[in-house]
DNA sequence: ACCTGAACACCGTTCAAGT
DNA sequence: ACCTGAACACCGTTCAAGT
């Protein structure tokens, strides 16, 4: 805890009713997991606050910094508990408690996966343990580089196509059109797709219309990553 | 080729010097490939075009729609010519040629990974192939329904990552920042981190501040490419 | 230090009207 | 059928002013 000069008279604005840095995102979050990314403003969000839009730009200098920082409250939780030592399970690990945060959050899903800006909010000492893991799974130099971006892709990859947000508006239409184009898919035109289409339908990727928030994809999740995890010791051994 | 009327006199407008879908779905590909996501929008578009932004709608119901469109056009040429009976050949065709499409038009890169709306574009000939290889390669029942996700998983997510788009505006001041943040790691507090600090840095994910287009991944994509094709290999045995 | 208040230059989308 | 033109309800952000 920081030391706290003491106090007298009444407390300041900024500790009673006022804003901070810490409610302003923690708002934003809360904001966004209720209405969606594409919905979430920064009017809003001030209007939320009960303050002008213009106080936000007091603590956050944009947009996108303020989104910055929501990611980062969102992915507070995925260190691993595991030794990096044991780097299968250390990676096992990892990739599942990153996919529980995003599905906490699934709204901020593109902005993790697909904008440069979450970057600004990643935890180094889980980037250190990863490289820690893959060193003592025996990976060094070049091949030590490449592991290294494999374990990242394949934790972010998965995940953000697997809770894409559906379009805002027109959700419903959109819907409708998605299942019937997948209804109408024959066996002449798709002969290996028909076969397994009923099984497909709405449960895979491509052709569903819901995403993970409704429809998890927790099998294919799991044979993700054991197919990642034999696929880094193949290239260990290669 | 469609069957035209006999036309006589002047041509009709929209053959002249009007719209088409085409012709407003291919400006707006260049016009986001040129100036990127954020800023391009409807009214811009139909400036380009020299038309009022509410004639774009005659063809398009909503901006969403243009987008999903865009994402069709940019996709087009991702089917591999090898054939699916060849499924490590052929799957590693579809994910070169797939990073080769989203490298020539990156900035739609969040679209395809993080938005479902992409899903109506999709080419099922494309799918049915994928299908086809999988069963080739001995998948059945809920295996190949699993490594079914795993493969549009690994298709879409790396090159995702790779090409995750740049803050907009302050781009400058965010590069300089990261640069400084990475610079900043010191051997006490990431030890395993800080001795491939230098390798790492701007050339691998995470401790970067450029994308895919101007710092390719290319050995790390390649190496993606062989653990997730040897993944899949061991998921068929497991 | 922290917020109000007005203003600027934009958006996507709707609706009615023209040709 | 295809586009103009005006209008609505929004945006993010800047800047000056208040306390």
């Amino acid at each position: 805890m920081a030391v706290t000069k003491v106090r007298r008279g009444k407390p300041r604005q900024s500790e009673e009713r006022g804003l901070s840095l810490e409610t302003v995102v923690t708002a934003a979050l809360a904001a966004i997991d209720r209405v969606g990314l594409d919905a979430f403003s920064v009017r809003s969000l001030a209007q939320m606050l009960q303050v002008y839009p213009t106080a936000i730009y007091w603590y956050v200098p944009n947009r996108n910094a303020l989104l910055a920082h929501v990611v980062k409250l969102a992915l507070r939780e995925v260190m691993p508990e595991t030794d990096p030592r044991d780097w299968e399970a250390f990676l096992t690990e990892l990739f599942r408690r990153y996919r529980a945060a995003v599905k906490r959050h699934p709204n901020i899903a593109p902005l993790i996966g697909a904008q440069l800006v979450s970057n600004a909010g990643v935890d180094f000492t889980l980037v250190d343990r990863i490289i820690e893991a893959l060193e003592h799974a025996g990976f060094a130099g070049d091949k030590l580089l490449a592991a290294f971006d494999v374990v990242i892709a394949a934790k972010v990859g998965f995940v953000t196509v697997e809770f894409a947000n559906l379009p805002a508006e027109d959700a419903l239409r959109w819907a409708e059109t998605m299942r019937e184009t997948v209804d109408a898919l024959d066996r002449e035109r798709y002969p290996h797709l028909h076969r397994h289409k009923v099984r497909l339908k709405n449960r895979h990727f491509i052709l569903r219309w819901e995403n993970g928030v409704t429809v998890p994809l927790d099998k294919s999740f799991e044979a993700y990553v054991y197919a990642t995890i034999q696929g880094l010791r193949q290239l260990l051994v290669r």
